[in-house]
DNA sequence: CCACGGCGTCTGGTCTGACCAGTGAACTGG
DNA sequence: CCAGTTCACTGGTCAGACCAGACGCCGTGG
């Protein structure tokens, strides 16, 4: 590194901004927890000494990040609101969109999320998670007779209680976003061509593979068969030429 | 399903969101791109309707969400901004802390990411891609005799050029957060502990094993190299109860 | 005594209009 | 033609006002 002072280019900070650190660090640091309340805003103006207006773009955009939440004529005052990944899908859809992420791409994310949760679940599981996962996996069998909606729904409950047993909460909702953007760029096509009994026996009968193999307490098979069965489900909505992204995460003579 | 009919919770929609949406929706459909410019705040109260208050509210909103930026004085009006994984990074920050994240999540994390960018930079790299891997491992050489800091610069040089050579932007992007999450949370420790040439050595001999690995192709054995050598620097900052959760990432008769 | 309904007060949402410190471009003088 | 000045316009902030809605109190009717 070079002898000479390293200055960093200065933004100008805005008053909303000292407001909005300010409140960021509270529930930070835990001085503030979810379903605890802000003072109102005319409150907040005397204890931040600034006007309304900027008091009130402070509240804007920590709502918008999630933080808490004003309800008009609430003499309680904002809110503060338990964490939600529901930030975390608005950021990763735009990524999704803006950088122009292909289809293969977020298949073959899910691949690696689902293929790990799969492999720690197998080898971390407790008897109760298991017993979890095999309630879920129950559902799923009734739901056949229902309609795709409803199986639909289990499976996403069974692959969340397969991450909750892998104990990474990252894993969880990163999954659960990116599973969220495949199926919300998809969900017309999908409703239409997966809609019979036949399919949905089919990929119950991969869950069941899955379900076996972390019961066994077999990680490397439970991951190996959860990406072939995303690989097999989703396969038909990637490009060919994109296509080796996945096969490059299926072939086991290791992974 | 029930033959119901089914209602939605509805939510008082704001003005400010409604702008919100507006100026979101005419990026995401590539009507607005980076570097273009928005009309002057008070040009979008004409426009929208709506009073200076509210139009500013949107474009705290939006600033605070990366999408555009404003300047006082600039006569061009707001910028619309590419993206850029900060809104990723604080979002992913806050999950660390709020869901009281531990380190062993974390590193886990990186673990598997890290190892699946191995295993598909291994498999799909072009000569092009190897070169600038190779490059970055020169770098990091030269580095042990300068500082830590620089030698820390080019280590995350590696990782990254692996990482876009697995040709997946979300491997990236995630790793990258998760890498700056990390590294916040020890950056004091590491400083102290690391600061030493015979540990860069080694470090240094770790990062030409999944060097040359990803050179013969080897995918297995990059990804497997890769998640030991995170583990071994990294596991001396998790609480010894939680390492399981890592060891169950490097059992290699798997994964 | 209790349950209920109306009312007042406070909330957030929005607006108007104003002032200031900057910026950048047009304009002007050399 | 260039350099310096000017000026129109930008965003940042403020004060004060009005409205609709929510909550809680209190009086009323049972």
């Amino acid at each position: 590194m070079s002898d000479e002072a390293r200055f960093a280019p200065v933004t100008p900070v805005r008053m909303y901004e000292r407001i909005v650190e300010q409140i960021e660090d509270a529930v930070a640091r835990g001085e503030l927890k979810p379903g605890q309340r802000l003072p109102s805003e005319r409150e907040l103006v005397v204890q931040f000494g600034a006007s309304r207006p900027t008091v009130r773009e402070a509240l804007r955009v920590l709502e918008s990040n999630g933080l808490v939440r004003s309800r008009p004529g609430d003499p309680n005052g904002p809110e503060i609101m338990p964490f939600s990944p529901n930030g975390l899908v608005k950021q990763m859809t735009r990524l999704a969109q803006v950088e122009q992420m292909s289809m293969a791409e977020l298949v073959a994310f899910r691949m690696i999320l689902d293929g790990s949760a799969n492999l720690l679940a197998a080898r971390l599981r407790t008897p109760a998670e298991l017993a979890a996962i095999e309630e879920t996996f129950a559902v799923m069998e009734q739901a056949i007779d229902k309609s795709f909606e409803e199986f639909s729904r289990a499976d996403v409950a069974f692959h969340d209680a397969i991450a909750r047993a892998s104990r990474n909460t990252l894993i969880q909702v990163c999954n659960q976003v990116v599973r969220g953007v495949v199926l919300t760029m998809i969900s017309e096509k999908i409703a239409r061509a997966r809609n019979s009994k036949a399919l949905m026996r089919e990929s119950l009968h991969h869950h069941r593979e899955v379900y076996e193999a972390i019961h066994a307490g077999d990680g490397v098979a439970a991951s190996r068969i959860s990406r072939r069965n995303l690989y097999d489900y989703y396969v038909g909505y990637v490009p060919k030429a994109d296509r080796g992204q996945l096969l490059a995460l299926l072939d086991d003579d290791a992974s």
